[in-house]
RNA sequence: GCGCCUGUAGCUCAGUUGGAUAGAGCAUCGGACUUCUAAUCCGAGGGUCGGGGGUUCGAAUCCCUCCAGGCGCGCCA
C-alpha cells in the first residue's frame, strides 16, 4: 500500500518539475502517522517544496494534493499544513485482510530482498567455555535478522567464525592440564589468563582416564577440550532455538592456504609495510587510529590476519551484504578491518557491524559480575533453563542493542503483567481459545468483510496492514526489535477488541468475520513471533 | 589522555533516520468479570528528553561544549 503512495507521489513530483518547481532529490520515507485521526501514513514532502520554492508549506501541501493521484478506491489523501495525511480506505483494508486470509503463513510476500546474498554471522564464540548472556544477546539478534532478512527475499546464510588458533586454546589447553594435575592431587598454580571455570574441573573429571596419559601435551589438549566445549555451545544454541547454518574454523583457513593469499594480495596493493621486522596494516591511511600489525616479527600471522582473510572470503563467496554481530568491546576493530576490505578493493560498506552492548544480570536486586576468565558467571544456558527461551529473546529483542541491557531474572520469571513476553502471547492464546469453543475451523471461513464496522474493528485491520511495511523498515534498518514494538501494539488493539466486540453467539455472518479478524490477526502474531524466535502459545 | 556506545516519567525502555500535542509497560491511585481466559480493558497523576550554546520554518533526533555511566586503546583473540 505505501509503495502506491510512494508512486504517487513520485509522479505528482515530476509533473511540478515540468512545471518548473524545484523539487528535492530523493523522496523523504513514508511515515506511520503518529496523531490519532490524522491517517495512517504521512509525508511531510510539502515542507520540503516549501523551502526549494519559497511558498508557503500550506500552498505546497494543497497543490499535491490537488495534483496526486491515488486509486481512490484504497487511498485518501489530505493536506493539513505541511503535512499529507493518507488513510487507507475501509475497502483496502478489507483487502489487506483477504490477502492475509489466502497467503497464510507466508504473508506477506515481500521481494525487497531480490535474492540477495547475505550472511548473518554471530555469536561466534571462541570456544574456551560455556555461552554466557551477551553471547545469547548476540543470537537473539543475530537469529531474529537472518528470520527477518529471509522473510523479506534475501538469500540468507547464518555463520559461526570459531577461532580455535592461536594462544587462547593453548591457555585452554593448560588449563585443562591443571584441573588434570589437581584431580592427581598435585598442588596447582593458576596463571592470570588461565580459564579457571568450574566447567573445565568437570571436563578434567569426566575423561580423567583417557586424558591422564596426555596430561603433559597442553596442545592436544587444548584441541580437546575446544571441541567439547564447541560441542556444548552447539547444543545451547539449539536449546536457544537458535539455527546456524554453516561453521567456520580459523584452521582452515590457515590449512588452505587463504591467510598468505590475502596478505599477498594487500602487498601486492602496498597497503602493508615491513618495519621492526613485523608487518603492518597502513590502516591510518584509511582514518584509523594507528597502524596494525598483520604478521609478528616471529612470522606467525596476527588474528586480525586471518580475520582480513576470513572477510575477503565472504565477499568471494558472492554476498552482497554482510552483517557481522559482535560484542561492543570489539569496536576498536571495525576500522582496521574495514580499511583492510578497501585495500583489497571489496565494498567495506557492504559489511554492517552491529555492536551489541553489555547484558547484565540482575537478581533479587543485585547486579551478578559476569566474567569467563576469572569462571563466576551466569552461563547461557543457566538463564535458559531460569527464564525460558522465548522469554529470554523477546526481552533482548525489545531493546536497541546499542544500549547496555539489565536483565533483571525475577522479573523474567514472573508470570505477572509485568512481563510484556505475555502481553502478545495472551492475544495468540485467547484466539485459539475462541476458536476451541467455536465450531469452526480457521481454514474453513468465507468472512463478509464488510460486516467489520466498529472502530475496534478497523484498528485492528490497520494494524495488520502495516505488518508488511513495519518487516521492510525493520529489514532495511537492521532493527528487529521494531517487530517487537509493533507485535504488542498489534496486541494492543486486538485485546481492545476482545473487550469491546463479542465473537460468538453473534449473529452468523457477523461471527464468522470476526473469526476471520481474530484467524489473520494470530496469523500476523505467530509470523511475528517466529523471526523473533518465539513460539506462540497456545493457552495460557 | 584518545576513541566508540549510552543518558527520555519513580523503574525498564520505545520514539519510523529533522516533523504535528514526546509514547508504552511496570509501579501509584480510581473504575470494569453471571458472557469467547481480568495474564485483559477504561480513566487519573507523573517530563527543564543529562546541562549549556548553536544550525532552521521545525531538534529527543544534526553540530559544538561540559557533566555522568559503560566499554575499548597488545606483535591476545
Amino acid at each position: 500500500m505505501e509503495k502506491k503512495i510512494e508512486e504517487a507521489l513520485k509522479r505528482t513530483l515530476e509533473k511540478l518539475k515540468d512545471r518548473g518547481w524545484d523539487i528535492p532529490s530523493s523522496l523523504p520515507p513514508l511515515q506511520t502517522t503518529r496523531l490519532k485521526g490524522k491517517g495512517d501514513f504521512t509525508s511531510n514532502l510539502p515542507f520540503l517544496i516549501s523551502s526549494l520554492n519559497s511558498i508557503p508549506p500550506q500552498e505546497a501541501s494543497q497543490t499535491i494534493q490537488k495534483e496526486i493521484s491515488l486509486p481512490e478506491q484504497e487511498i485518501t489523501v489530505e493536506a493539513a499544513g505541511g503535512y499529507l495525511n493518507f488513510s487507507l480506505t475501509p475497502s483496502s483494508l478489507y483487502k489487506v485482510a483477504r490477502e492475509i486470509m489466502r497467503q497464510g503463513d507466508s504473508f506477506p510476500s515481500l521481494n525487497t530482498g531480490q535474492g540477495k546474498k547475505v550472511q548473518v554471522e554471530f555469536v561466534s564464540a571462541n570456544p574456551t567455555g560455556p555461552l554466557h548472556v551477551g553471547h545469547g544477546r548476540g543470537a537473539s539478534l543475530g537469529s531474529a535478522l537472518a528470520h527477518l532478512l529471509r522473510k523479506v527475499g534475501y538469500q540468507v546464510e547464518s555463520e559461526y567464525y570459531v577461532n580455535n588458533v592461536g594462544r587462547q586454546i593453548a591457555l585452554l589447553g593448560e588449563s585443562l592440564a591443571l584441573r588434570l594435575k589437581e584431580m592427581e592431587g598435585e598442588k596447582i598454580e593458576w596463571g592470570e589468563d588461565h580459564y579457571k571455570g568450574e566447567y573445565l574441573k568437570n571436563m578434567a573429571e569426566k575423561y580423567f582416564t583417557q586424558l591422564k596419559e596426555k596430561k603433559d601435551d597442553a596442545n592436544f589438549l587444548g584441541q580437546f577440550a575446544a571441541e567439547k566445549l564447541l560441542k556444548e555451545i552447539k547444543e545451547d544454541l539449539k536449546s536457544f532455538e537458535v539455527e546456524i547454518d554453516s561453521y567456520t574454523f580459523e584452521n582452515t583457513l590457515y590449512q588452505q592456504g587463504k591467510v598468505i593469499e590475502a596478505i599477498e594480495e594487500l602487498k601486492t596493493k602496498g597497503a602493508i609495510y615491513e618495519k621492526d621486522g613485523a608487518w603492518w596494516l597502513a590502516s591510518t591511511r584509511l582514518g584509523d587510529e594507528k597502524d596494525r600489525v598483520v604478521i609478528r616479527k616471529d612470522g606467525r600471522p596476527t588474528y586480525l590476519a586471518s580475520d582480513i582473510a576470513y572477510h575477503r572470503e565472504k565477499f568471494r563467496k558472492g554476498y552482497e551484504i554482510i552483517v557481522d554481530i559482535w560484542g561492543a568491546d570489539h569496536h576498536g576493530y571495525v576500522k582496521r578491518l574495514k580499511s583492510a576490505l578497501q585495500f583489497l578493493g571489496l565494498p567495506a560498506e557492504n559489511l554492517k557491524v552491529i555492536l551489541v552492548q553489555m547484558v547484565s544480570l540482575i537478581k533479587g536486586g543485585e547486579k551478578i559480575p559476569l566474567s569467563t576468565r576469572g569462571g563466576k558467571f551466569l552461563s547461557l544456558k543457566d538463564l535458559i533453563e531460569e527464564v525460558g527461551s522465548d522469554v529470554c529473546h523477546f526481552i533482548f529483542l525489545t531493546r536497541r542493542p546499542d544500549t547496555q541491557l539489565e536483565f533483571d531474572i525475577d522479573l523474567a520469571k514472573k508470570d505477572a503483567p509485568e512481563n510484556p513476553v505475555y502481553y502478545v502471547q495472551y492475544a495468540h492464546a485467547r484466539i485459539r481459545s475462541i476458536f476451541n469453543k467455536a465450531e469452526r475451523k480457521e481454514d474453513s471461513l468465507s468472512p463478509a468483510w464488510e460486516l467489520l464496522q466498529a472502530p475496534e474493528e478497523k484498528e485492528v485491520l490497520r494494524k495488520l496492514a502495516l505488518y508488511p511495511w513495519v518487516l521492510e523498515n525493520a529489514a532495511e534498518a537492521l532493527e528487529p526489535h521494531r517487530i517487537t514494538g509493533y507485535l504488542q501494539e498489534l496486541a494492543t488493539s486486538f485485546h481492545k477488541f476482545y473487550d469491546t466486540q463479542r465473537v460468538l453467539g453473534e449473529e452468523e455472518s457477523l461471527m464468522e468475520a470476526r473469526l476471520a479478524l481474530c484467524t489473520i490477526t494470530r496469523r500476523v502474531i505467530a509470523s511475528g513471533l517466529k523471526i523473533l524466535g518465539v513460539k506462540p502459545k497456545e493457552r495460557m
